[in-house]
DNA sequence: GATGAATGAGCGTTCATTCAT
DNA sequence: AATGAATGAACGCTCATTCAT
């Protein structure tokens, strides 16, 4: 019987929202797993049947809110491409970042919450569920095909971009130092654009 | 009589020893000031007379390891300058962050203890001691005058080049991930020299 | 079933007990909460599921065994009444004190305890469960009722009362300073009577 | 040579002004030893050389102003003899207890201090040293003899009078209740008039 | 005599984990 | 499957006391 099943997820997801809640609000260090689950409205108990600890629950949000955002990104890319079909490579990729940019300034806290704990390692293995479980480089693949450009070492390529986006986003919207996002903003999409030109191949 | 102040100052460097150690090998929330005391043959009340808790010896730590890291690539730069005197800025500035580098990519217990805890705030502010308290920023200053260039908006490119090399190296120094350091090295100069390019006025 | 919830209540008043005895033995001051869960046979821990801290276990404290002693006075008065019917209510009043005298001083330990955290306010409130939780001063309306008498300023007069026989007492039976018990009664209950006389209405 | 007498003098009476404020500003158990040297300007181990503990320094400062409240109240008595010749005994008495309650209420924080630790045993032996060291009793024997009036049991009679001064003004004038000052004043003195009557022979 | 650095026992409190129900 | 009472190790922190200077 399915019952049972839907139960227990539902169960998962509510230890998931309270946790995430928590550590949001207060710090993973400051959340204990006796708050987790009297947050989700079970025994203490009851946590250990679905998470080994915390930080088992934490990789899971991790993970989960990057997708959240990735997805949405892809989502607002393909209307801009259908709308507008002169968008060049390079701009999809700009739009790509400006559209995570933008999730995280509205939210600095996800930001806070996802940048310290998104290792390369992680964020090169989110599958994004409704686009049939692609990752992140499979997407580029997929922009690059279209755009008939050739570029070497793509992966390093990625990963420059992603670690230079993360790094100043993480200081810029949380301390608004050294300068603001908009500032920010313009010269690290040139920033980009150069790296990007200094993969391309011919 | 001087001999208290040494013995005083003796304690606290043992004390700062003891817990880069721990810190190092454990990471701070695993280490508790019971143990940076006995490890520094101490009693646990001692560790009270000199700092308020473990995040402030953390804070000392910080600065202090950083401020060795620029002071070394600081000499470096110096001493590469008088024998080649065709250097231009870039490669004063490359120089410098290859330095930083090396002494990173040597010794990655260090590197993994900053990075995490090496703010933009805190790091523009890190004086450097043998060097009249200058700080990151003076130096690059330094170079600029006698380079002859002129450059916009300077602290948010310092900014953005200072964050692509943590960022990337703390992935491929202590995952070597996605490439080895010697591949990362090609391209992230490509793109610091860039970035400067960037930046420059005229 | 009522089984936990009785387990629970046999635990809550074995830490009653444990830290009655520690307090009457060693003071408040000198018990430890590590203590009083030891004397009961459970883990420090345990404690705090039960009290706030070793304070709210002495209110707890103060409060029963004075209700207790208030009590016991109540009913040897009935007694007594059922008696000799000639009693008058300043005898009423005698017999009543007389009582929680003769308790006290079987007892000196609880009178160390309550009479150094019994203050008027606490007094005042104490309810008496085996009487429909009526307290002191309805105890006193009743009697003066009975005996048609008129007073003005019965709080006061019984505020009075109340802390002239603890004060004393206290001394007196703790130090047999500076007479024994009986020679204090004697003249106890000589100011006694004075002080309702005066305030006694016509 | 008595200078370094008199040093150690001061000393001590740092300490003991030092102690006594903290004591009334925070309590006796929230007061370190620490604090007290700190605040006398002396260094922690310079504590011990004075006194034990701060026991023993509390215990000097319980009679130290239990001795000035009676060495003003008596002043004052006998500035009123000097006035009104026809003062009685009893008059007299009222006179000493009202100035002891007047500077009380004026300055409940010596009230706080000096009643939950002024036992019969102290107060009964505190000697008042501007007048050749005689204690309370000797100044209500002195009293007495002038009267030309008999009381058995004085002591007793004293004691009970203190006791219920004590007790009734500590709460009056710390919590306001059940009555104010002025309220409890009238029929305070006149019970212990009661009490005086209740001892006096023939 | 005076100092204050050093000690370490002891405190209150938290909390991950277990397990009988 | 779910509970939550019980545990006890470990924590940060305080402070009376000692003692070399």
């Amino acid at each position: 019987m399915g019952k049972i099943e839907e139960k227990k997820r539902q169960k998962k997801e509510a230890l998931l929202a309270s946790a995430f809640q928590l550590f949001t609000e207060k710090g993973i260090d400051n959340t204990s797993i006796s708050e987790i689950a009297k947050n989700a409205n079970m025994a203490k108990g009851t946590f250990y049947l679905y998470f080994k600890d915390k930080y088992a629950i934490q990789d899971c949000l991790v993970a989960y809110e990057a997708n959240r955002i990735f997805e949405k990104a892809h989502i607002q890319l393909n209307n801009e491409l259908f709308q507008k079909v002169s968008d060049s490579f390079e701009d999809a990729i700009i739009c790509l970042v400006d559209c995570v940019i933008e999730q995280l300034n509205e939210n600095p806290v996800i930001l806070r919450f996802i940048a310290k704990n998104l290792s390369w390692g992680i964020f090169s293995n989110i599958r994004i569920s409704d686009l049939d479980n692609q990752n992140c480089m499979d997407i580029f693949d997929e922009l690059i095909q279209k755009s008939k450009k050739k570029f070497r070492q793509k992966e390093l390529m990625v990963f420059m971009i992603v670690e230079l986006v993360n790094a100043t986003c993480y200081n810029v919207i949380l301390n608004h130092s050294p300068v603001g996002i908009e500032d920010l903003k313009k010269d690290l999409y040139a920033a980009i654009r150069s790296i990007l030109e200094q993969f391309e191949l011919q």
